[in-house]
DNA sequence: CGTCTATTTGAATGTACTCAAAAGCGGTGG
DNA sequence: CCACCGCTTTTGAGTACATTCAAATAGACG
């Protein structure tokens, strides 16, 4: 029990350091005040994830978005014959969220879990609304934020529809090294539409043919 | 010259009484004064595509965004290969833009060009961000517009990814009846990410099996 | 009507998947 | 510290979904 309290103290402390790893992501798509950015914090609830545990579950509505300060989680989706499809990784810096779900707060169809011990500022719906009203630049920023994931939510489909697997799996490489370093190479298969045999297999091609 | 004269006029005229078509696709996010309407609506240029025009062309910036009063447009992009992938059709109450070039004011590779004659309303980047600083509901409706967008895209891809072109023709088909009576085979073909051929022989193959 | 483009059809091919089994690797408990 | 268990990765043979290429047919438009 002793033990425990310490963690969570530890965590808060950590927590309150951490933001500013928010704070700065902030920063750099808007100007905010002193007083702004603590009216912005008391909003934003810490929240710790164990490796393997679940954020959200398919068919729960999304109630809160995430924005992650250290560790990594997914955002993931499970089709009728059982395979994941991986929409989005999101380590340190990164927002996470079934969208759709969020958005309409309606029960979603995708998971999101961590896949390293993980922490969190989670944000709900009704708060980053209430946020949104009060405070004109939190709106904008919200509104960046969604035109950058839309805009490389594009350039995803671009590459799915007109490069096949080795492309797209060296694309990946050279534009997420540090995804590259921590990840399983199923779950880079699971991302990138192929089964992990055959990532397996290109890679066996792209090691032999470079010698 | 006189029949192009008149020819304008009347589409100022349309124009003036399209834009309500736009002003109910606003209304349908947020609720505007009069003078916001007067507004936002001055800061809209109409613009007239015949089919095959181009409104964008690959390499270009994406200046301005595309608001559809009739027609129908399409946005695509050319792969090395010369094969056209299909990002997105827009017909009367749809935007289009090339996003990536748009917000970041840099050269595009996606192409925009209308498969019908079409009448537009558009806004360029510039006096969407004026608008959006001095009105906080259009900041909320583009927020929202992005919102959207991303929740479609992030669904497409998910369907790319895990179900074969069959399912994706019939959910487009179920999902976009109204693209399904004016697009041609091919342009339906190069959304869903396959070749027309292969789209007929999909298409044989239910007409066979559901006798 | 003739031309140009879109659609259909068929045979051969290729990319990626399935299934099965072996090898590698990491964590955990004895 | 080593042995074992579970999970990830590799490897191989057979298969399936989708493409390529070619040619015939159908439709649209001037």
């Amino acid at each position: 029990m002793l033990r425990l309290l310490a963690e969570n103290d530890s965590f808060n402390l950590l927590a309150g350091i951490m933001s500013e790893l928010f704070l700065a992501n902030l920063e750099k798509h808007v100007h905010l005040e002193e007083d702004e950015k603590k009216q912005v914090l008391a909003f934003m609830h810490p929240k710790r994830l164990r490796k393997r545990q679940y954020f959200l579950q398919e068919g729960d509505v999304s109630t809160h978005s995430a924005f992650v300060l250290s560790g990594c989680i997914r955002t993931y989706f499970i089709d009728r014959d059982g395979f994941e499809h991986i929409l989005q990784f999101a380590i340190e810096g990164w927002w996470a969220s079934d969208l759709s779900s969020f958005v309409y707060q309606q029960p979603g169809r995708l998971n999101i879990d961590a896949l390293e011990d993980s922490e969190l500022l989670t944000l709900s719906r009704t708060d980053q609304l209430e946020l949104c009203e009060k405070c004109p630049k939190m709106e904008k920023y919200f509104r960046i934020l969604s035109e950058n994931s839309l805009a490389s939510h594009q350039n995803r489909l671009l590459e799915n529809l007109s490069l096949p697997a080795k492309e797209r799996y060296i694309n990946f490489a050279r534009k997420y090294p540090l995804f590259m370093q921590r990840l399983p190479q199923n779950q880079v298969a699971a991302y990138l539409g192929i089964t992990p045999e055959f990532l397996s297999k290109i890679r066996h091609q792209m090691a032999t043919e470079s010698k």
